[in-house]
DNA sequence: TGTAATTCCTACCAATTTGGTAGTAAAATA
DNA sequence: TATTTTACTACCAAATTGGTAGGAATTACA
């Protein structure tokens, strides 16, 4: 029940907008692959999900880059990993109700709470929290 | 992040013997994978993590088949989801430590949190309180 | 006006995981 | 000995994961 590195990356990206928030400048995805280790290539392709949530004021061109729409501590955790990987839900028919065994399950409500408790813990912890830890 | 038909099978076989635990007697793989509607060769491949836990008594041969060894009271969700898909922690590095990340990383203890979360969560489930689910 | 830097977009790809199937050996019963 | 069932091993197709590659569009600046 692994979280991909997809939303781990997401994560990582926002965490690292969120720590430069107040400097009030346009980061290049560049400086944060080069800062987190990790292949720009791939960041350029968890970005789009994140930017259709509006997450992020971009600049193109030349000193281009993201900053942060909001402030860290207004994105949750939920938020963020729902963007980047859709929902966390542990059994697909918790959304998308196209079970055939349905009429005879016995799990779809430990299911259920399950997913209300992954849900509520992700959503009480925001992006300053993630700042707060280091 | 989703549990794989492994896990949601293991469950289902689990929760088929349970509510015949108390007919005492060797119930087939056939059995439960017509009533379950589910392929009895798939099932086969579940059953060897489960036996290695030494979750039932198994008989071979004609007349044969599984019961449960303990009472279904006694069998968490999550030692059978762990049985069968093995840990469920949320990022590798929970249970592995080979993240080279590691010393820059702020999201480890969020995800400890989470995985502490869901862990207690299905440790306090138990086979009977799916059959009363019903 | 041209050039460099950057986001944006699309296509491709190898390795792994998932969700099975198939066949046969071993054991137990009648 | 025949039948039934578990136990074991090998195989396989489709989907997912975790990327890479290349170029178009946009903007700042010399």
């Amino acid at each position: 029940m692994r979280i991909s590195t997809k939303g781990r990356y997401a994560l990582i990206i926002m965490e690292n907008l969120a720590n430069k928030y107040h400097e009030d400048r346009f980061v290049r995805l560049n400086e944060i692959a080069d800062e987190e280790e990790l292949s720009l290539k791939y960041l350029e392709k968890i970005i789009p999900s994140l930017k259709e949530k509006d997450f992020f004021i971009t600049s193109r061109g030349s000193d281009g880059g993201y900053k942060l729409k909001r402030e860290p501590k207004d994105y949750t955790i939920l938020e963020i990993l729902e963007a980047s990987e859709g929902s966390l839900a542990p059994v697909e028919c918790i959304t998308s109700n196209t079970c055939n065994r349905k009429s005879m399950c016995k799990s779809i409500g430990m299911w259920k709470e399950l997913d209300d408790t992954i849900n509520s813990f992700l959503d009480s912890k925001t992006l300053e929290d993630l700042m707060e830890e280091k």
